[in-house]
Order: structure tokens, then C-alpha cells, then sequence
DNA sequence: CCCTGGCACTCGACGCCCCCGAGTGCCAGC
DNA sequence: GCTGGCACTCGGGGGCGTCGAGTGCCAGGG
């Protein structure tokens, strides 16, 4: 177990080295914050420290920087998330404020969190999996296709296209029409697979091929409905800790593009509370040089999506969990008011 | 006026600093290619171009380079398209038929695009304005409430409430529902307001306050809703070609994220045919020291919207305007299929 | 008139060396 | 267990010389 003053050390060591972004030595460190010891003994408590495996040096005759270990200690045990300030909070609010509609809450989170933290944000869409079937539309388009349209309770409307097997008469259609809506009207997505099971067998057989093909591609629509979207903003921010370059930041873009890399980072997290993920911690490669601080969000008390930064290990860890959230709470409470 | 010998000169500095990314001299370039006159010659030339203001030096005893307007003449007058291979065609093909949808339609174009070129690739959708229809349909709700599809003819859906002045019957509805479309369907939306003008009077009295309503209603999104969006990807290329600065960067990752931007700059181009900006040609500033070309698409002769990528001015020009040619077929020949 | 080979000159890139100083580990003493 | 002292390490930066690609200019030849 650390001494409490090892513990003193490795903050002021994490703390200085974010913020001067270079190896920090036992001199300076003793300048800078009143430790009250010398730096011959901070010496021997970095020793230790290393042994441990909390900090390392670059090369020798270097000053120390924390490893991932460190960073998790300090995030465990040393850090207070730091609370925004007044100004911060009432230009938060203000701007949220503005939004008139999903997209644009979505779309200004991003923008927030991503000047607020100076870093990459990343917002999840609110999940559909608990959506309602408002009304299903079929249209005749052509004698063996069948235009399908798909609305929410939430007033999203999916379209697509059907061409079926074979034929199928207008009456047919409005057949299909009315025995599927009276079924899956204002049910919840994952109940109508099991509604519409067996609806062909209400059809002749002629018809039965084209009402299966009309069925899953409805099925399709809904598995794709309540796929998870998000949004990503603030790439530009990856310059700032780069200097060793392309090397750090390309495979770091290359992970944002890939929508399935970032979902599965954001679920991984803890469905509730605040989730950081240091470095190797997390499983995508690309990643390994960054942390990613999130949070679940939502309108009532339940988390319907998540939302986060993405930044380098060596961030400003309270400062970024603060606003991290601060914008989570209000972007819960502009959806519930809406 | 250039004689034809130093357009030569001019096209072989553009093709040899394009692939070695470094500034090109007399010698080098007699070597590589056969000019059939001596290196001492090719000075004099390259002192011509550069008082003409073609290429430039970097400095004083360096090869020279291409200036914007150099890739300008290249662009204008002296590279042919270079069509792609009938492999990477096929690969064309064989991506974009798997889409299920105009979102995914969109998305595999932009990573198409992107992968072609290994340059960021912008793709827009297809905007409504210059759309056709290809049918509107009305779902009633509540006895004094209707929901209007507007379906375009590039497979996007815009869907509205419209709240009725007086309950509205089932077989009026039906009534309006196929008046509307055999009037609207397959026209263009600008035709939309003659055509729809004198529907009401078909009506009863009573219908009429709600045959108005919904038809301005309909109206209203032809106009409104016609919100350019579009997808960008590859920003990782951008790290392959500038390992000397973040500073090249920074203001172009900056202005991809501005959608206004990027909608500006698609807008700036021609409405046919292939656009090429050069450099300083592009207003705005972050994107001086990039090229765009871009080119609109669309599922008929006409184009309905426009793609492109965004890249270093030091591109190989003949082969990306290759290359968004050719996705931009395939695209309105999948668009036009669907 | 235009092309050519020759020549002197320029200047950035690269490698080398050396010094400086921050930072370290260790140790004896308080 | 903390402290000051001390010798050692090693990366960074500045100065310097060399190398070579590239240039402009010029006189001579087809």
C-alpha cells in the first residue's frame, strides 16, 4: 500500500504533466506544489512509485510521466470531478435552449462537449428499442411491387422498397393492409415479430409468398430502426496533442469513422454513472493512446443513450468529467421538457 | 502564349511532383521523361513558366513546384480523365448493389469515394428541390387529423402532421388521396403548385378548408424541407499527406466539420459536369492549400445533387476526377434502378 | 534563332561534435 | 526516515563543414 504522501506525489506528478504536457522531475515538482519534503526524498518516492508501475520514464535522465495505471489511480482515488463554473453552466443551458428538435439537440450536444472539453464528443441518438408502431403503409407502386412505409410513435418514418414474388391485386394489399396495422398498431417494435407470425396463413396461397417477403422486409426495417446512430464533432482537436504525428492520430480517425467501433466503445461503459477507459483499457487498438470519459443520458431517470469525449491519456480528467456531466444533465432535462 | 514543349515541361513537373512529392529539377526531370532536349534547356522553359507564374521555388537553389495556376493550365488543358480499370468498376458495382437504402446508398458511396481515392470523399443527398415525386400519401389518424408522406423519387420520405380545420372522412381522403396523385406523381416539385391549384373546387364545401389545409401543408415541405445534408468520410487520409504539419490540418479537419461550409463550397460548383477548385480558387480559407472536384449526380439525366472529394492540391488529378466520374454513374444508376 | 555543354554559385539537408543542464541514483550524516 | 551532496547519464540544441542538387549565365554550334 502507497504512503499518503506517494499518493500526493503521483497527483502533482499527473497534474503538472497535463498541464505542461512535459516529463515532470523531483525538482520542479517540489516547486510547484508545497509537498514539504526535498526532492532527494520525492526522488525516493518516484522510485517506488515506478516500481509500482504507476509512472515511468520516457529514457533515462528524464523526468517521470504517469502510465495508464496512474492515470487510473488518480481517477479512482485522487480526482474530484471538478464542477463547471456558473458562466459555464448558463451558457450550457442557453444553448441547448435553442434547439428545435432531436437533430438539432443532438447535433448542438456535440458541439458543446466538444468546445467545452476542447476534445472529440461523441452522442449517441436516444434508443428506439422501446418505440411503438404508429401506422404501416403499403402502396401499390408497380402489379409486383410494394412500396412499404413504416411509422413511429416518435414521428420517424422508414421507407422501403418490396418486389415480390408475384403479383399482387389491390384488394390483396389492402387486405394485408388492414389485418397488419390491427395487429401491430401501437405495439412495441420487439413484439411484432411474434404478432405478425402467422398472418400468411390468413392468405390464399398465391399470396403467401409476397405477404412473407412484405413480412420480413417490415421485420428488417424495424431491427434497423432501433439501430443505434450517433454523431462525432471536434476531430479538429485531435491536432492539438500531436505533435509526434500521423502516427498518433491516424488511427484515432480512422476508429471515429468506424460507427460500430465507437458503439461498441460507449456500450462497454457502465449503464449508469460515469465510465473512463484509460488507454489500454480499451479493446480497439487505435484507441490505446487515448482515454474516453462517458456517461449515460436520458429524459426521466433512465439512461437511454450515452454520450461522451474521446481525448488523450493525458487529459485534464476532473475538468473533462465535469462537463462530460454537466452536458449530460441538461441534455436529459431539455428531453424531458420536450 | 506557351509553346507546346513547355506545356510538356509544365505537365511533367505536375505529374513527377505529384508522385514524388518533392520539388522537381531540370535534370530529374529529363531522366524521367523524353523530352528529347537537354536539361539546359528544360531551365530555360522552367525560368519562362515561373515568370508566367506556372510553378515557383520553394527556394533559391531548390526544384521547383506547381503554383495553383500551373494546376490549373494542367487540370484545363493538359490531363485526360483516366478512366477507371474494369476491375476497380466491378468493385464499384459490387459495393454499391448491396445497398438497402438511400442512407446506405449514401454511406457506401462516401467510403467508396474515400477508399478510391484515399482523399476525403463528400457526398450529399439528393436534394428535393430539383426532385421529382412519386407519391404522396395520406393515413388519417384521428377524425380531424392527417398525416402526409411526401415520397420522392430518389427513395427520401418527409413525412408531416397537418391538423384539420373539420373532421375529414375516410372516402374524401381516399378522394383527395388519388386526385392528389394522379396530378403530382412523377412531376417535379417546383410544377407542384400549379398543378395542385385548383383541386379544392373537386370538393365538397365542407371538405374544402381541409383539402387547402393539407395541400399547403404540402407545399410548405416541398419548400421548407428541402435541408441539404450530407456524410463525409476518410478524414484519416488527410493524415497521409501531411507529416510535416499539423498546422495543414487543423483548418481543413475544422472546416469538414462546418456542414455550412462544405454545402457552400458543393453550391459553388457547376450544377453540370466536373467541377475542379484549385487552392486559392476555394473561398474559403481553410481549404486554400486543397482541392476540390466535384461533380453532381442523379437518378436521371438530370442532377438531383452532388459528390466529390476534398484532397491536397498535389493530387493526381486525371485519376480522382476519374474516379468520382465513375461513382458518381454508378450512383444515379442505382438511384434510378431503386 | 534556338539548343547545348560548361561553369561558378547558392543553399538546404545531413552528419558530427560538443556542451549544457535537467534529472537521476546512491550514500553518508543528522 | 529525511536531507544535502555528488557523480553520472543522456537528450536537446547550437555551431560547423561537407555534399549535392539545382540554378543562372554564357559562349559556341547547328
Amino acid at each position: 500500500m502507497l504512503s499518503e504522501r506517494r499518493l500526493q506525489v503521483l497527483r502533482a506528478i499527473v497534474q503538472d504533466y497535463v498541464g505542461t504536457e512535459e516529463p515532470v522531475g523531483s525538482k520542479a515538482l517540489t516547486e510547484r506544489h508545497s509537498l514539504g519534503v526535498s526532492p532527494a526524498t520525492v526522488r525516493n518516492d518516484m522510485a517506488a512509485l515506478e516500481d509500482e508501475g504507476y509512472i515511468a520514464q520516457p529514457h533515462t535522465s528524464a523526468g517521470r510521466i504517469p502510465t495508464d495505471k496512474g492515470y487510473r489511480l488518480f481517477v479512482d482515488k485522487l480526482a474530484e470531478v471538478k464542477p463547471l463554473t456558473a458562466p459555464e453552466r448558463r451558457a450550457i443551458q442557453n444553448f441547448l435552449d435553442g434547439a428545435v428538435d432531436l437533430d438539432d439537440v443532438v447535433t448542438r450536444t456535440v458541439r458543446l462537449l466538444a468546445q467545452l472539453t476542447r476534445q472529440v464528443a461523441v452522442v449517441q441518438y436516444p434508443s428506439l428499442t422501446r418505440s411503438t408502431v404508429r401506422h404501416v403503409e403499403l402502396l401499390s407502386l408497380a402489379p409486383a411491387r410494394v412500396m412499404l412505409v413504416l411509422i413511429t410513435d416518435t414521428g420517424r418514418v422508414e421507407q422501403r422498397m418490396v418486389d415480390c414474388p408475384a403479383p399482387f391485386g389491390e384488394s390483396s394489399l389492402a387486405d394485408l393492409r388492414a389485418r397488419l396495422n390491427s395487429r401491430v398498431a401501437g405495439r412495441r417494435f420487439t413484439d411484432v415479430p411474434q404478432l405478425v407470425q402467422d398472418l400468411p396463413e390468413a392468405f390464399e396461397a398465391e399470396d403467401r409468398g409476397t405477404v412473407q417477403t412484405v413480412l420480413s422486409t417490415l421485420l428488417e426495417t424495424l431491427v434497423e430502426e432501433t439501430e443505434e446512430r450517433l454523431v462525432i464533432g471536434g476531430t479538429a482537436n485531435l491536432t492539438r496533442f500531436a505533435h509526434d504525428f500521423p502516427l498518433t492520430i491516424r488511427p484515432v480517425l480512422e476508429a471515429l469513422e468506424e460507427q460500430v467501433v465507437l458503439l461498441k466503445l460507449l456500450g462497454e461503459a457502465k449503464d449508469s454513472g460515469m465510465t473512463v477507459r484509460i488507454g489500454h483499457e480499451n479493446a480497439h487498438e487505435g484507441l490505446n493512446s487515448t482515454s474516453v470519459v462517458s456517461v449515460g443520458y436520458g429524459s426521466g431517470g433512465e439512461a437511454v443513450a450515452k454520450l461522451g469525449v474521446v481525448g488523450p491519456t493525458r487529459m485534464d480528467y476532473p475538468g473533462t468529467m465535469g462537463a462530460v456531466r454537466a452536458v449530460a444533465r441538461y441534455v436529459g432535462q431539455i428531453l424531458a421538457e420536450s
